[in-house]
DNA sequence: ATATTATCAGGTGATTTTAAAGGTAAGAAA
DNA sequence: TTTCTTACCTTTAAAATCACCTGATAATAT
């Protein structure tokens, strides 16, 4: 797991003791003091989480904000004084994932990042699978192809959640059906797998997935690249 | 405002020192000597905030912390004769807010009391869920879209907390029953999350809140912004 | 050797069967 | 009263099945 968080506080008190206590629970923390290094150390440093002050020098963190989202989705929380329900709306409009007043405490703030790395899927069960231009999320059940959502039955969501778990691997009817956990599955023709590859592929190409699903006479089916 | 404090600590002299300095404060004190009779007194008190010995018998500090964590998020501080930067840290994790090692001055021990007290009362104003025009606020049991109160009945409430805390996850139905009641969901009828969902949804539509319930069929539902 | 045919595995589209979710309303409980 | 639960009915979605097609391989005949 051991994610990466940065940490921007021009508060040298404050930076120091979440740095401490984050550090000592295994997560890589970087720390910077004001807005534009906090750009620069985001470019280099790639945090899987950021912890940005409202209140910095150079530029303000709502200013950082709008240059972060502008490339990339990493998870912000906003270490903040106190702010209206207003400033609070407009913050998580800019793409904020979560704010925390100060003073807070270490255990709080390490509940919101972890509830965030959880959400965000970057926890180590819970994995997006990505191949090529595919991208299949488990728990949202949900599968994009680039940008576009792919609308898949909840058995070929199974389906192609088996291929790519074992991508390149060949995969028998019977493990495909196993795995989809289609009861009755060994009463049932096994001519339905075939539909239901037949069905996915459809959709796969309607999208002009790079991910092709081969078959593999007289084995079964194999997902690969092209 | 005056706050009910748990004192849970086998030394007599302590105990009894730190109860009458509490007490001339206005503070309203409970005192135990073990921890079995700290769990039994936690519920029974249900005090704003437990000063909690590590060693005592029958039940040590670190496993009352869990029982007690396992329902509440009642501050805790630790006190402590000596303890280590490990041991630290796990109480942490635990849920403990802070440590405060023997011997302790009162006027140090009334400083720790007086800012967690102060934190805590700031957090709990500020755990706002929001995603998109929706704001939910569960301690005031409220929900605001935009500017509008969203009037709901307690069911629904659930519901929608239970589906906002686990933003863009799929819920079964049985999940989703398990978070609003608490007990004896096996006994009902799974038709009935259908219902509430479809009063629900009606309801945010009708404030065109932009979090909508996404059916996942054969699985339950989640929620999202559109 | 190569051409012809039989056999087999898989693909496909249409149709049937089955299952899930939505909607409504009445009765029960709070 | 309002809110919650249940029962029933409708609508919609998905899965299974079937009959037929195709392309590949293997067997056989020329």
């Amino acid at each position: 797991m051991t994610h990466k968080i940065l940490i921007c506080e021009d508060d040298k008190f404050i930076a120091s003791s979440v740095s401490e206590y984050l550090q000592a629970l295994d997560y890589k923390i970087s720390t910077v003091n004001d807005g534009e290094e906090a750009i620069k150390e985001f470019n280099r440093f790639k945090p899987d989480l950021v912890l940005l002050d409202v209140m910095m020098p150079k530029l303000n963190g709502i200013e950082v904000i709008k240059i972060i989202r502008d490339k990339s989705p990493t998870p912000i929380i906003f270490l903040t004084a106190k702010i209206s329900v207003d400033e609070k709306i407009l913050g998580l409009e800019l793409g904020a994932d979560d704010y925390i007043g100060k003073p807070f405490s270490m255990r709080e703030l390490l509940l919101r990042i972890k509830a965030i790395l959880r959400r965000n899927l970057l926890d180590d069960n819970d994995q997006i699978i990505s191949f090529g231009n595919i991208n299949l999320f488990p728990n949202k059940r949900e599968v994009l192809i680039k940008k576009d959502i792919l609308s898949l039955t909840k058995t070929e969501f199974d389906f192609l959640e088996c291929l790519m778990k074992n991508y390149d691997q060949v995969l028998s009817r019977d493990q495909i059906l196993e795995y989809s956990k289609l009861e009755n599955y060994l009463d049932s023709y096994e001519r339905v797998v075939d539909v239901h590859i037949k069905n996915l592929r459809k959709k796969l190409d309607r999208f002009n997935s790079d991910l092709k699903i081969l078959t593999v006479r007289s084995l079964g089916y194999r997902a690969t690249i092209v």
